[in-house]
DNA sequence: CGCTGCTTTGATTCGTATCAATAGCAGTGG
DNA sequence: CCACTGCTATTGATACGAATCAAAGCAGCG
């Protein structure tokens, strides 16, 4: 479709309302960082004075129960936005599932310097309404859908979202998940028996190939489509 | 606490942030209208041209599955808003479920009055972050949490909203829900039987009276969080 | 009084969790 | 190169919680 300098720039969507001199303002006020995969960048509950724009790799975030059960409420890819602007404490924690590497801004001097950037803030806004449809849209498929029904829905979405990555609008059907399955199970509300029976079960009804692990080739979209309800 | 007139005040919240000029615009802009209960202001997946804050009544957002399962994924109160700015289809249908009055505004005046007016959505945007977390936090009760912890929770949330409404300040424990057992139900991610028996279980145990249909008497709060969990 | 719609209660089924064991793979050191 | 270890995934047997199916109770209302 388009080629990959153009790519790269649509990707660091939330400079991108800034011109040069705001950008380097910005920049002056941010600082590049390396996570490691697993590692956790913000935990639920503390307070959180940082905010973030993912450069590169996946995270998660997670809310926690007492005894250890745990539902990841988003994932966070490349040029989406980590933390909580105007706000005290994290609501979850945010750990890696990649290695990756993230923008951080000190909260305080973030929320001013958007205060004062309408754009920014108008960009962040429409972010914010995005992922608020994206979430929202997810409770359905937690409330309301079957096992079965949620892995298909997951893995329409994933090829969706994990193909816009590479800007190569390669194959859609065939992508590499970012994480285990025991995510997986986490992303859906299931048990990771439940998640593996049902890929085992897909795969045995032609809708799907495993090659290894991670990867996920759809071979019959339109069954996967017919399944997710 | 305080006094009722400084109440309805603070309920109008999206306009608190405008000086009395700019109400009067914004006001040229909307129009009021009253809804009856059950009626629906915006349908799944059609064009929304109007963006809204509600002033009075209690409204649902639904989204439905092709064979009439639904799930409510936002409850709207008094000073929240409804629709979707800068957005171009509504992704959830909005239902009153009492009869209510809102404010309506054309989705691209007022998408116009809010880019020249960031104030306004600096409020927007952090009701929005608001929602966000309240929207994933509602993931985690949905994906993870069992029948009578579901429904618990929901009991001690609604106690909260309701109780902050009528300004009275009052007795947090008793309060009246503006809906029936199956939005509940829709809500939680339950069957309507399911809801019900729990209800009927936590009046055994004496953790609540029901002395009407809608109305609510949380008698032992601390037991009703330790089931919450 | 007898509708009508909502809620409660009961009996049974079904899907997913749980418990338990095995299998596959990746890394390590002999 | 292969045995050993640890981790993740798969597969199987069983249990349990919530859905489903069915019927009865209860309010509001003409």
């Amino acid at each position: 479709m388009t080629d990959c300098a153009t790519c790269i720039v649509r990707n660091r969507a939330i400079c991108a309302s800034l011109n040069p001199e705001e950008l380097a303002i910005l920049g002056q006020l941010g600082r590049r960082q390396r996570v490691k995969a697993g590692h956790t960048l913000l935990w639920e509950g503390d307070d959180a004075p940082v905010v973030a724009n993912v450069l590169e790799g996946v995270l998660k975030l997670v809310v926690g129960a007492s005894d250890g059960r745990e539902q990841i409420v988003g994932i966070v890819f490349p040029s989406d936005f980590i933390g909580r602007p105007f706000g005290k404490e994290s609501p979850y924690s945010v750990t890696a599932m990649t290695d990756a590497e993230v923008c951080i801004f000190n909260r305080n001097s973030f929320d001013e310097f958007a205060s004062s950037h309408p754009d920014l803030q108008q960009k962040l806004l429409r972010r914010t309404l995005d992922e608020l449809d994206r979430a929202r849209h997810w409770m359905m498929l937690l409330g309301r859908k079957s096992a079965a029904e949620k892995v298909a829905s997951f893995l329409l979405e994933m090829s969706e979202r994990l193909s816009g990555q590479g800007c190569d609008g390669g194959v859609r059907g065939a992508f590499e998940l970012p994480f285990g399955r025991q995510q997986i199970a986490d992303i859906l509300g299931l048990t990771i028996e439940t998640t593996s029976r049902q890929l085992t079960k897909m795969r045995a009804d032609g809708v799907l190939d495993l090659p290894s692990r991670r990867e996920i080739v759809i071979t019959d979209r339109a069954a996967m489509e017919t399944i997710a309800g």
